[in-house]
DNA sequence: TATTATAATATACATTTGTATTTTAGTCAA
DNA sequence: TTGACTAAAATACAAATGTATATTATAATA
């Protein structure tokens, strides 16, 4: 349970806050000063009072060197092409755009993202419209949903493993299992994470 | 196109790159010059190349002030609790965890995050387990997915207004749609980002 | 009452940091 | 050869920045 802030220290909190947000960086001693047009001695007890409270903390004597505690780092992860509209793979070099994502996450993975197409997976909660991203050869264990390409059509689904037999399932009872039987599969990699952004 | 670097700027942006990823901020002249055994001099020449190639952007004579062109910003938004599952308005104080995303999703708008429990809006795409953005104090139109109290209780519902009654429709049709009429309905704010994590 | 926490100011100082200058060297092309 | 670019070093200086100290004032509290 942390401890209680007063208004003033709120609004310090508040300010470096927003500034990280817009600058990807911790502002300075005077540039909160100067926000509240204060003091420097004045920051310097709301900065202390902030530290020792557990709201920010130190790195070393640095310029901008304070830090919010467990702040989270990102990857960029290429948006690499849409899934289940053809192929994507000839696409890798020239990535568009990316997503960010927390590195607690992607971890050492190597990973890309994709747009989904189609509604094979709905029941499980992926639509179309949504970014999915991929871990790259991964090793699926059943029940994963994967990236595979079946016949070089990319597709995304429900991942088992029977008897050296591959099956991919699409949730959607609409869409029939394939079988590594009747088709050419290749798993690309496994689903580590989901963002679907709502028009406003 | 981009002007072509050579092998030592690659390398010199490369680490530009991770210590902004791990740091959440940029390196210092020096702590370039540190990281690969080099002058400061040497290192003020490889930032100048990469200025005038246009793959970092000065930020005035500040400290730590170069940056990339058109970085993405993020927000943090912090995740307050959980929803359809009781109030969550009371933890407000004490946000445990934070989700980052970008600033084009949340634009100025005050934010927070809920994780999903239950399954009223699975066909809709959104199952248990995931965490969604909310923008609070949004006029919600007719289809959007919003978070409202009912009788105090949170949940997550699609939107409806129809002659000044409201109502609030679960996708998942084992549950009834709510009316005004009989509950006492408040809209929270509208559902504008989710995300979800598959566990690996 | 004395004490503590908050809030604010003013000032000084040491360190960090960005920047400018000069010098040396290698490579490549006109 | 000359010129241009890259690479690197050494040094100096000004600006930015973190830090320490002293002082005043107010409100809450034991």
């Amino acid at each position: 349970m942390k401890k209680e802030l007063t208004e003033k220290q709120e609004k310090v909190l508040e300010f470096i806050r927003k500034f990280h947000t817009n600058n990807a960086m911790m502002p300075t001693v005077r540039e909160i000063a100067k926000n509240f047009k204060l003091s420097i001695g004045s920051v310097q007890q709301h900065l202390r009072a902030l530290l020792s409270k557990g709201f920010l903390v130190k790195r070393g004597s640095l310029s901008r060197g304070i830090d919010f505690p467990n702040r989270k780092t990102f990857s960029q992860v290429p948006v690499l092409g849409t899934v289940h509209a053809g192929t994507f793979l000839e696409q890798i070099e020239d990535a568009s755009d990316y997503i960010y994502i927390n590195t607690d996450i992607t971890r050492n993975k190597q990973c890309f993202a994709l747009k989904v197409k189609g509604d094979s997976m709905e029941p499980s909660g992926i639509v179309e419209g949504d970014t999915i991203v991929v871990s790259k050869g991964e090793q699926p264990s059943n029940g994963d949903i994967v990236v595979a390409l079946v016949d070089n059509e990319s597709a995304v689904k429900m991942f088992f493993k029977e008897k050296g037999k591959i099956f991919l399932k699409s949730t959607n009872p609409k869409y029939p299992t394939l079988s590594s039987d009747d088709y050419d599969i290749d798993v690309v990699g496994k689903l580590i994470y989901l963002v679907r952004q709502y028009k406003g």
